[in-house]
DNA sequence: GCAAGGTC
């Protein structure tokens, strides 16, 4: 009982990749025995080393569990916290636990005004990963606790955090100590054991100021990016039918990231060449040694001066060396890797786009060859273990002599990098082989590693030799360099010299023959389009993304459809892309510009040192962009006309398909993604499901809204169905949904509804109906309505139709087949029969039920995956029926009528 | 359906 009443929790909460080296250091340290403390730091689930390095060290009563979310570890130990005995709980969070967006009522596009995004429209904060339930959990974890020690990133966004968890736990916290000082923030300049155990004994608090930062940048880019967004993509949308987009998005992020794009396209568009003259000398020295030789005009853009020169060098027969100069130079060994130069790298030499390495580089991560791959340090800690890291190195045969003979001459110190405070640079964790990664983990890890050696390695020294010569009056210069000492080049053999590039001996007062001399005309090249890895510089340099968000963005503009990846990996515009940024150039150039994101960033900071008002900022730069949003919006003609340019305007585009229902007149079919239908009399576009092929589906008309329908396919062997272009994106029926063609459709009378060509319930997925594919014959099928699942049977019947009748066993419908009298596979004389597609005898062998028969109750030898199924084949479970039809008409009917 | 930022 009395030690009960000493016992007391703290709560160490971390993110997911400080955990590892934080929980490891808090256990040796803070693990004694006795009462309790709980303590919550990140948690790496895949990669735990930290379990293992304390069993070895003996630390023993760490018990270790798994969170009920599945995501995040929990581990408990005893120790001391200031100066008392507790029960430390350690957990983690992933990223932000919360996500900022408009309340439900105002994420509707068709009934909110953009404008309203600006003020009107209320946020609120839902759960960032729904799945992963991290309040509950957190709120399971924390309940009882005594202290709370937060050990989230040392930034702002960890800062933020650090009060998405408070907002959780705070009303499940124990309040006895209420008195005191309950809530801690660890203050860590990077995750070495030194930093750990000096921010365990000098506890801060969590900086609400930050932290509010955070909210208004959150709540601004949220407004604003959503306004435009959806003012502009309302606007073009169906505007113009070769416009192959159906999202026209704007962001302060993505557009300056498109902006850098188009910007090097309009250098390149109004480059003019212009025609230059070099003389090119070759001389040389009896047989051995022939070399080419620069002019030290360089160039001039005077054919007639050229021609000058060319005559005075003409004049000689000979070259003197007037110098000779030896340098010693260095090339500098690399900077220890962070992300942006790992993703310039992998985009420029590896030929792996950001997402894409990112994605490799997590994995790498989560198997744990490499370290935590999001940081913008690049200076080692001061405590790394550099030499073990090495070690783990020395056997792998591609590198194994560099690191043996760096391992036993001695490792050079690394350059003095920056350090960013949140993380190590990337280094790989353990040896690695090819076949364990597989090809692109092994090319980025093989760099990474590369990467490292170097960083240890001692600089590539080399001899710079300038030789100047005279030929005439003209100077001439050759250059060359030899090796002395390759250094870290030897394991980047890329960056090394060959040995072509060193010069002969000579010196001066040495005559050379003058070989041959030309006068050469050259142009003026334009630059090429940016490279992934130039635009990713330009990003970090105008703090356009994070370095882990970088990849995002430009992911995002690929996927817009406003640049694509040229080869080479370097990015070119397309016309949308062209036209949006030179739009936004015309009416308001800083919504494009990259200065726009530092101004607000600035005012942003404002709120993180407490010199600004969370309200204030937020409401100033509010206002502001609401009036470039208006401005924007009274201005659109002139983006307009812009598009007009490279866009054709729906109404020319297309050819006449099918009738509209309102006006009886032909709407015109755009194939161009998105494809869709527009009728130019009523100025309306209806969307049609993409991926397939629409034509005419016999002039019928939908009993609804006189629309014609359509018939979509997916190709020859797949699935087809009809549609209603009206109904698609109005659904008619309560328990209809947007996208929802005929095969899905509750009309109780229409004749291609469901509930007339619906014959049972699918034998694959749950919800889905077998419905019959009127238009199959001869080769007759019914295909599921909701998924991939097509049976086809009763080849060559001259007619097949949908019963009213039901199966008495299954209860699905029953089937109508005629067969030619010469063709019928029919038992007797017999050309029609009337049967249960799953049940009846007849039936049997003239269904192919072969993608589905491996999956139906029926065909599983007995041995059905669900209980109290029936005999029947098309039977449900718990004897609900085989068909999806209404149960009872009259409720259909009655639905029909709302 | 929309932003950017965490991380899985």
């Amino acid at each position: 009982m009395l030690l009960e009443q000493h016992v007391r929790f703290v709560c160490l909460y971390s993110a997911t990749n400080n955990y590892a080296v934080v929980k490891q250091r808090m256990v040796l340290e803070f693990g004694g025995s006795g009462p309790s403390v709980l303590t919550i730091a990140r948690i790496n689930t895949k990669f735990d080393i930290s379990s293992t390095v304390l069993q070895a060290k003996g630390v023993g009563s760490c018990t270790s569990r798994k969170g009920f979310n599945g995501a995040c570890s929990i581990h408990e130990y005893n120790g001391g916290f200031s100066g008392q005995n507790v029960r430390f709980k350690m957990t983690s969070v992933c990223g932000h636990v919360m996500t900022l967006d408009f309340i439900g009522k105002y994420n509707n596009w068709d009934k909110v005004d953009p404008a309203e995004l600006f003020s009107k429209a209320p946020t609120e904060k839902k759960e960032a990963n729904p799945k992963l339930n991290m309040v509950k959990f957190l709120q399971a974890e924390a309940r009882g606790c005594d202290y709370v020690v937060l050990w989230l990133d040392c930034d702002k966004e960890g800062e933020n955090i650090c009060f998405e968890v408070l907002e959780a736990i705070m009303p499940v916290l124990n309040k006895s100590y209420a008195n005191e000082k309950t809530i801690f923030r660890a203050k860590f300049s990077s995750i070495t054991d030194t930093d750990i155990c000096n921010a365990m004994n000098r506890l801060g608090e969590p900086n609400r100021n930050e932290a509010l930062s955070v909210d208004a940048r959150q709540e601004l880019d949220l407004r604003i990016g959503c306004a435009f967004t959806r003012f502009q993509t309302k606007y073009f949308q169906g505007k113009y039918g070769n416009l192959d987009s159906s999202l026209i998005s704007f962001g302060p992020c993505q557009t300056p990231t498109l902006g850098f794009c188009v910007e090097r396209h309009d250098k390149i568009q109004s480059f003019k060449p212009e025609p230059y003259w070099i003389i090119q000398a070759k001389v040389s020295k009896g047989k051995e040694v022939a070399l080419t030789l620069d002019w030290d005009r360089v160039r001039v853009f005077d054919r007639e001066v050229g021609q000058m020169f060319l005559n005075i060098v003409k004049t000689a027969r000979e070259a003197k060396v007037e110098s000779v100069i030896k340098k010693e130079k260095a090339k500098q060994r690399p900077l220890a890797l962070n992300t942006v130069e790992m993703l310039r790298v992998a985009s420029s030499a590896l030929g792996m786009g950001p997402q894409h390495t990112m994605q490799v580089a997590e994995r790498l991560y989560t198997q744990g060859y490499i370290s935590y791959p999001r940081t913008e340090t690049t200076h080692y800690p001061e405590n790394f273990d550099l030499k073990a890291a090495l070690r783990q190195q020395a056997n792998n045969p591609f590198w194994s002599e560099s690191v043996k003979a760096l391992l036993s001459e001695g490792i050079n110190r690394p350059r003095k990098g920056n350090d960013a405070g949140d993380h190590p640079p990337i280094t790989p964790m353990r040896s690695a082989t090819e076949s364990e990664l597989g090809s692109d983990g092994w090319r980025l890890y093989e760099y990474i590693t590369r990467h490292f050696i170097a960083t240890v390695s001692y600089d590539c020294k080399y001899l710079q030799t300038s030789i100047a010569f005279s030929i005439s009056s003209e100077n001439f210069t050759c250059t060359g360099k030899t090796l002395l000492s390759s250094g870290f080049t030897e394991v980047m053999p890329w960056q090394s010299i060959a040995k072509e590039e060193s010069l002969p001996s000579c010196e001066r007062g040495e005559v050379f023959v003058l070989d041959e001399v030309k006068l050469l005309e050259k142009q003026t090249n334009p630059p090429d389009y940016l490279t992934e890895a130039e635009l990713i510089s330009l990003m970090e340099k105008h703090g356009i993304g994070t370095d882990a968000s970088i990849p995002v963005h430009i992911n995002n503009i690929c996927q817009r459809n406003y640049v694509t990846v040229e080869s080479g990996r370097r990015l070119k515009p397309t016309n949308l892309g062209i036209v949006l940024v030179h739009g936004y150039y015309k009416i308001d150039a800083e919504l494009v510009l990259p200065t726009i994101r530092s101004a607000v960033e600035k005012q942003l900071n404002l709120i993180a040192q407490g010199k600004a008002n969370f309200k204030q900022v937020l409401q100033f730069t509010l206002d502001i962009f609401k009036r470039k949003f208006h401005y924007f919006v009274d201005s659109i003609a002139g983006l307009d006309e812009l598009m007009e340019v490279s866009f054709s305007p729906i109404a020319a585009t297309g050819k006449p398909l099918s009738r509209c229902g309102k006006c009886h007149r032909f709407m015109k079919y755009i194939q161009a993604k998105p494809s869709r239908l527009h009728c130019s009399h009523c100025d309306e576009t209806y969307s049609l499901p993409q991926n397939g092929a629409i034509k005419l589906f016999k002039e019928l008309r939908c009993p609804l809204d006189e629309f014609e329908l359509v018939l979509w396919s997916s190709g020859s062997r797949g699935k087809s169905y009809p549609l209603c272009p009206y109904c698609y994106s109005n659904p008619p029926f309560r328990d209809m949904k947007k996208g929802m063609g005929c095969n899905e459709c509750t009309h109780p009378t229409c004749q291609h509804s469901l509930n007339n060509l619906g014959i049972g319930q699918c034998v694959e997925c749950e919800h889905g109906v077998m419905t019959f594919d009127t238009t199959s014959g001869p080769k007759w099928k019914m295909a599921c309505n909701k998924c991939n699942v097509v049976v086809h049977f009763f080849e060559n019947a001259h007619k097949v139709r949908v019963s009213s009748d039901c199966c008495e066993s299954c209860e699905a419908s029953l089937v109508i087949v005629d067969f030619n009298k010469a063709k019928s596979p029919l038992p007797g004389d017999e050309t029609q029969h009337t049967g249960c597609v799953f049940c009846d005898p007849v039936f049997q062998d003239l269904v192919e039920l072969k993608h589905a028969a491996m999956k139906h109750p029926m065909h599983r030898g007995g041995q059905g995956r669900r209980q109290g199924r029936g005999r029947g084949r098309g039977r449900r479970p718990g004897g609900r029926g085989g068909l999806k039809k209404p149960k009872d008409k009259m409720a259909a009917l009655a639905a029909y009528f709302v």
